[in-house]
DNA sequence: TTACCTGCAAAGGGTTTGCACTTTG
DNA sequence: CAAAGTGCAAACCCTTTGCAGGTAA
């Protein structure tokens, strides 16, 4: 549990208590890289402890969030996505029709965004870069997990 | 009316109907450059037409934002944003204070699609880059013209 | 002990849908 | 005239909130 170090003390900075439904919340999104629904985040969490509930595990991922432990995205979707704060920043491509999703880096971001910065006098705290479109094999018509609409 | 021609088009390509309220519904996106919320269209709307219902309005605008004539967002906040579809792509900054939107190209972001693309095989169809945090004004602790909570 | 936190249930709020009527082509 | 589109009202669904009982510190 490399993480219990980081959030205990994230979580007494900001004059907050570690409970067992934060550790469990943080565990889960560490235990699953990539991004994981709201849902998906409480059904896991429920099979460590089925007591926890869906507003806990909102208001937790506020929490982490607010901290800066996890990242939220709302990659176009109507719901939320959360993934554990990578250490290196990242961006997502989404394909429409399978819904894989890609994470790959790009420095060029930076860039961009610290030029920005400077030329509008701005303070930048979050950036997202979301790609959407087919990704290999739905281009081809090949596999189309979720097109069974 | 220059909008009349490619809305017409692109409804009869695809089997649609041309409307009053279609009409209307992009008259009001072009007409109002930059970010509208749903709400915001539809006022606009009804103040050209008093019977035009937000159904439409939604409907309206994901047929719309289907043929490519609107791009939507959903700018970490609850709500979508439309607006006319810009002949050239942007991105955008959203302060977090003020709500204030600050467009912006960026050239090296087409390279990093394309670099992508070609790397995974993606057909990349659409590009969204968002940054925010906090404008000029409201990082000296200014304006902070929402803040009013 | 005492804030803070959780669970439950209910409320919120943006968005979508069912249906009868209207309008386009 | 037939099919597509609209308006209205109600349903949906993700998310937030009020509150009484628990729990970390």
């Amino acid at each position: 549990m490399a993480q219990s170090k980081n959030l205990t003390e994230s979580l007494h900075a900001s004059g907050r208590r570690l409970t067992r439904q934060r550790q469990l919340v943080m565990q889960v999104l560490q235990d699953n890289p990539g991004h994981l629904e709201v849902e998906a985040v409480y059904a896991l969490a429920k099979a460590s402890d089925p007591n926890i509930s869906l507003p806990t595990v909102y208001r937790t991922l506020a929490v982490l969030k607010e901290m800066g432990l996890v990242k939220g995205h709302t990659l176009g979707e109507s719901h939320a996505h959360f993934e554990a704060a990578p250490e290196t920043p990242h961006y997502h491509f989404t394909c429409l029709i399978c819904g894989r999703v890609v994470e790959f880096d790009a420095p060029q971001v930076k860039q961009v965004v610290h030029t920005l910065s400077r030329r509008e006098g701005l303070q930048v705290t979050d950036v997202h870069l979301f790609l959407s479109g087919y990704c290999a094999k739905c281009r081809t018509g090949g596999t189309q997990v979720k097109s069974n609409i």
